[in-house]
DNA sequence: TTGTTTTATCGTAATATTGCAATATAAAAA
DNA sequence: TTTTTATATTGCAATATTACGATAAAACAA
């Protein structure tokens, strides 16, 4: 096969594993510290940045804007691309659970 | 091409990114979260929790352990799986560092 | 209008991932 | 020893991902 038994499991478990698939590639880590090292949101500039073909990075931006790690806003000929503080918060208040149901094991 | 032009990313940002990939799928995330339900360290029974192959299941089971998400010890025939809190304590403060750097922009 | 700039999409080649049957290995039980 | 039980490895087919050249689309400038 190749494709995932998507089916098999919840709804909640292929939420996060498609929230952790987004962010399993170098260069959209890279795009989200890059995100977080802008002051404003305002951008533009994110192909100079990265070492990639500006339809690659187009690319990564997709991946990051479906899994809703980021939001993309017109902003005349450019597009203004921020982190999206909810979905940060999803995966931080996921793994404070993970955290916390740890300290009560034996590991 | 296919493969990751992981050179021309830092070393950290392809450790970040391998994490996520070890937890990019809902199998995966599913053997976390199972061996957070189990009360010790204690496992052996993963195969009978998924519906998959026993084959599958070692495959995804070496991938975690090879991120080192999860730690595994021989317990005579059986092995005994449980997670490893350094390193979700480290995935815990890459979000932690994020949403505190998030609250100081606009978004 | 035409040209310029910025981002998106298409098409495709190279590579990676997923899943499992078959088989191998290792440790304990009989 | 042989058998059983639990996990790992191999090999392969189906599918997904990655990267980028070529091209398109959209907004503004001249």
């Amino acid at each position: 096969m190749g494709a995932s038994k998507t089916d098999s499991f919840s709804v909640e478990q292929n939420e996060m594993a498609n929230l952790f698939k987004a962010l399993s590639h170098p260069a959209r880590i890279a795009i989200v510290e890059y995100l977080l090292t802008v002051d404003s949101c305002i951008c533009g500039d994110i192909v100079n940045e990265l070492p990639l073909a500006q339809p690659t990075i187009s690319q990564h931006l997709k991946e990051l804007k479906n899994a809703n790690i980021i939001k993309g806003t017109v902003e005349g000929t450019a597009i203004c691309y921020c982190l999206n503080p909810d979905t940060i918060a999803k995966i931080e208040n996921h793994f404070g659970m993970i955290g916390h149901k740890l300290k009560n094991k034996c590991c």
